[in-house]
DNA sequence: GCCATTTTTTTACAAATGTTAAAAAATGAG
DNA sequence: CTCATTTTTTAACATTTGTAAAAAAATGGC
């Protein structure tokens, strides 16, 4: 809980009433490895907070899946589509790990930001946060060579290259799993 | 005038009052092709509606520029991260042809944010709404090669390729310019 | 601990992209 | 229109990455 509310004024300090009010609508869950929390083709109804465990969201391809987003300790997970579109999404987002969750209602969600002005700009500065993080990323990949972006990796997320296995970690660099045993035979 | 009421009410229907508030705060600008409206290392301290005429934002590397986001008519244009964490954008933002701009000082655009939930509410969905965009973009690029890319770009937006060079395009596209070369000798 | 299954690495060859340099085409100022 | 400059295309070769298949290593249930 004290994780959770850390994270929460991390993002937008909020006032005791408005934090009280999110709380409210949160509710811990524990759910098992591979469970599938928002699937491709379906309205995500619900976003989740990520207290212990991993997620990742990947889309379908033709012959294969590709993994754009892990998700650890701390991390808001969302079907983004569904999330702002009320459509459903592209994507979807399992487990990868026994997980201790907490979870929010969309609906529960979209009502506190029309309610209450200090949840609507968290909720704002939420997107605006997760926009800053994805835009480093994506102009992070037209900058750097496969093999700088897992050196990074690395660095910044050790934990994250042993808890996930590394087919999953080639496709979120953009490589085939060949060219990443490569790009490890070669650091070593 | 018109056209910038359309798009802010096609973010977020705003009431009357509101939409008020926020076009008094915005101010109708003429400004020449190559003139920079963001400098990377520099706080931006406005915002800007794009009426007539195109923008880029690119990053400098060590011996090169790569593009990653082009502006036409209709866009919003922020450094996201002097936008969002008032901190100096590791971006830039140029016009590449004269243009007719609106533009909103961050500091007001800020202010009303904290003073009406409605547009509190806007500015969600606004970085929500980019969010997403980015996010398609993003996953668009992991799947497809660069040939696919640019079929896409030519067949969505054909304009674009038309009005802006293809040195520019090539780094947006993440591929050198002699690919896109051979790349548009292919297709035709 | 053993075996079946999954994951990771390695190999050989094919395809795509990068690099450098030069030629061709387009643009813009005077 | 002409000339200098910029942009785009083409060429030859080097490097990187992909594909397919097999070997090696790791994992998990019994």
């Amino acid at each position: 809980m004290d994780e959770l509310i850390k994270k929460i004024n991390s993002i937008y300090p909020l006032k005791p009433h408005s934090l009280k009010l999110l709380l409210g609508e949160m509710h811990k869950i524990a759910l098992p490895k591979n469970k599938v929390l928002v699937e491709a083709g379906h309205i995500g109804r619900s976003a989740y907070f990520i207290q212990k465990g991993i997620a990742r969201a990947y889309c379908e391809g033709r012959d294969n899946q590709i993994t754009f987003w892990f998700g650890l300790e701390g991390d808001f997970v969302f079907s983004y589509n569904s999330y702002i579109n009320g459509q459903p999404g592209y994507e979807s987002i399992e487990l990868l790990e026994n997980s201790t969750l907490y979870e929010i209602k969309d609906e529960a969600l979209q009502r506190l930001f029309l309610e209450n002005i200090d949840l609507a700009n968290w909720g704002r500065k939420l997107a605006e946060l997760e926009l800053i993080k994805l835009e480093e990323r994506y102009i992070s990949r037209l900058f750097k060579s496969a093999s700088e972006c897992y050196a990074e990796l690395l660095k910044n997320s050790p934990n994250l290259i042993q808890r996930i296995q590394l087919g999953y970690i080639a496709s979120y660099l953009g490589v085939t799993q060949v060219t990443l045993s490569r790009i490890r035979a070669e650091i070593k």
